[in-house]
DNA sequence: ACCAGATTTCTTGTATACAAAAATATTGAC
DNA sequence: GTCAATATTTTTGTATACAAGAAATCTGGT
């Protein structure tokens, strides 16, 4: 049993908020949240409220919370602070992963390019994330360890929805080489540019394809 | 007034737990925390799960919340993500800002300067505040802002213990100086190494004074 | 018909009541 | 006296009840 009502239902309320289930602005009542997941309001205010400082909800006093779903400008925003989280991590893992690290990481990302030959779009995704997961932890830097998570978290869906951009499988494939290879030679800054550029694009990548999805909804 | 009584709880015990009142470990009883604010039990609850988010309470399932100072080695690696964020901003601020901010930026540090002369430890401390909060803003990414400032906050307390350090607040001013005139010359890395520097010295300054007085608390 | 003020309804925020789980105390066997 | 099993107490998590603020509706005047 997960730990208690109210997590499960942040979680599950999470997911609902990410797969547009609950649209930008849209108002969460509490009795009819209560009511769907057949609980009282208290655990749905606390979950809320967890929400509320993930920032995935806006909570006005006395008002209500109101879904917050970011923009195209937030999101790119957001792109640029994780590939600056996740180039100091590769900087900081380049001086401090051990050998054993560097095989391990080796594997993960064999792993990766496995699942891109057998168009295991899924199981390519789980590698991928494992793969920018480990050079977190390699890092040596617990707390920075957790940020990078949060925010990895946080941007999930949007990552998930411009992984299938044409040819975009096989270029990830080329800089997750470069990278392993800059790490290798213990070349931090040189490790820290490839997964700056190697996130940020992804950032890029989603902005243009929602410009011109955007005209197309209006 | 302030929005809700579960937040001033919050934010006053989180005051509590900065200065110390609360200790690492210390359990935090609802039923004591609803009687010392004469509240009911509800808000103290909103507020434990609002430091439990933030990371200043660890909460323990059917166990109850329990203070969590962060040891020497947590508060390093926080000032080294903060490092970075400010690196960023200062990077991307070099190129993006206007010579109006510049000015305005210029204005903010000569207040800096004066509190230092006055010996004015308080105003000198706000006014550092504001220089760097007006960095963060300057590199024109509201999401890295943010993120700057929630980290400052939580380090807030930690950096006003070290800035008594004897000879830092010279240091400091001489800094500032050089990291305005790399924005000047829109010098993005400079600005960047130079802050980073800057603010990673306080970690530092922050270990040894810790580290010194380790073995006196035991 | 339209607007201002009052009234009602609805929703959030807080208090209290209850249930379940963990910690503590008690009792009994050896 | 010590340990283990059980009973009691505490404390957290959840449900319900109540209070207060905001939105919606109604009413009367122009």
């Amino acid at each position: 049993m997960e730990r208690k009502r109210a997590d499960i239902i942040a979680d599950e309320l999470e997911g609902l908020i990410f797969d547009g289930t609950f649209g930008d602005g849209q108002r969460l009542d509490e009795v009819q949240l209560s009511e769907r997941f057949d609980v009282s309001r208290t655990p749905v205010r606390e979950a809320l409220q967890r929400l509320s400082q993930s920032g995935l909800v806006d909570q006005l006093p006395r008002r209500g919370v109101f879904v917050r779903q970011p923009g195209p400008i937030e999101l790119i925003e957001m792109f640029e602070v994780m590939a600056e989280l996740e180039a100091t991590s590769a900087r900081l893992a380049a001086s401090r992963m051990s050998d054993e690290a560097l095989s391990e990481l080796r594997a993960i990302n064999a792993r990766c390019d496995a699942a891109v030959e057998a168009q295991d779009t899924d199981g390519n995704y789980r590698e991928n994330e494992q793969f920018h997961a480990f050079l977190y932890q390699q890092s040596g830097n617990r707390f920075l360890e957790q940020e990078c998570l949060r925010l990895q978290r946080r941007l999930q869906p949007f990552r998930r929805a411009q992984l299938r951009a044409r040819g975009r499988l096989r270029q990830s494939k080329v800089e997750h080489a470069q990278i392993v290879a800059a790490l290798h030679d213990g070349d931090g800054d040189t490790a820290a540019n490839l997964i700056r550029a190697h996130v940020a694009v992804q950032g890029e990548k989603f902005y243009h394809l929602i410009s011109s999805l955007k005209p197309a909804a209006e």
